[in-house]
DNA sequence: TCTCCCTTGATAAATAATAACATTAAAACA
DNA sequence: TGTTTTAATGTTATTATTTATCAAGGGAGA
């Protein structure tokens, strides 16, 4: 078992919160995939596991584990990753290769210091971000 | 007319891009609204002045202003804003009010310092990005 | 066991975006 | 000016993504 899924595990049992098998198989099958996948690619996989499996099975796992800061949505790409920190924050940074697909995920998860101060100087309180930046890596250039 | 409307009207004339009807309502209509509108609002907007509109009207249009970094398009919203920064830049950083709704841009356009050194690193090469912070404003809090 | 509450099942619909091909119109050039 | 080329729009249809709604199931505590 995947560090992320024992740790899902653990969650669970402290927060009493149900670990029900679609919620199981959407954060395994998403924490085993090296590329961030749809929801319908999810669904394709499911379907071995649960029959007659439909989006709103699907949506609400991934709406579970999003909320609880397991899993990232990539908003750019309409995917969802695993939170690769193992830190379950609030914030990411994805590097996305517009060419070869890859995305990685960037270990700063603190906000830029440019930003911090915008947003003190304006009271305003963040509770989530994204930063997306496409481009081209290594090996496509 | 905006600034930034006689800009794009410069910028048809030097680089010999076409100013056509729907161009230029999309423009002027994402210009002139305070929130971010997504792409069947537009559609809405432009029935009474393009008979028959249909969304790959409206798509086409906005795929154009994007391309040229007229318009930002904010993923977690699905929606389109007008570039505020009259910079004509590849990055941008939305502050969103979860609760009211309130898009404003950030004027710090460059990419934060910690995550240029880990694309230098990784020799990745950025054509856009896009940083997007939800939280709550002043005026909500 | 009964009840409450959360989760899933199932059907349908809303919202968002694109594909494919026909048509129009501006631009380029003889 | 007439012809060709190119780019944009018009049109129809479809695909992709997400959500609403209500019925049914199943575990935890009274």
């Amino acid at each position: 078992m995947k560090n992320i899924e024992k740790k899902a595990f653990e969650f669970c049992i402290a927060n009493k919160e149900r670990l029900t098998l679609p919620r199981q198989l959407v954060l395994k099958i998403i924490a085993r995939n090296k590329k961030p996948l749809k929801a319908y690619d999810l669904i394709d996989k499911l379907r071995s596991r649960l029959v007659n499996i439909k989006p709103p099975t699907v949506y609400r796992a991934l709406d579970f584990w999003q909320k609880h800061n397991f899993i990232h949505r990539i908003e750019s790409l309409n995917a969802f990753c695993i939170c690769s920190e193992d830190k379950l924050h609030k914030g990411a940074q994805f590097i996305i290769c517009n060419s070869c697909g890859e995305v990685v995920e960037s270990d700063s998860c603190n906000l830029p210091k440019i930003i911090d101060e915008f947003l003190k100087k304006n009271t305003f309180k963040p509770l989530k971000w994204n930063i997306e930046i496409n481009g081209i890596c290594q090996n496509c250039s």
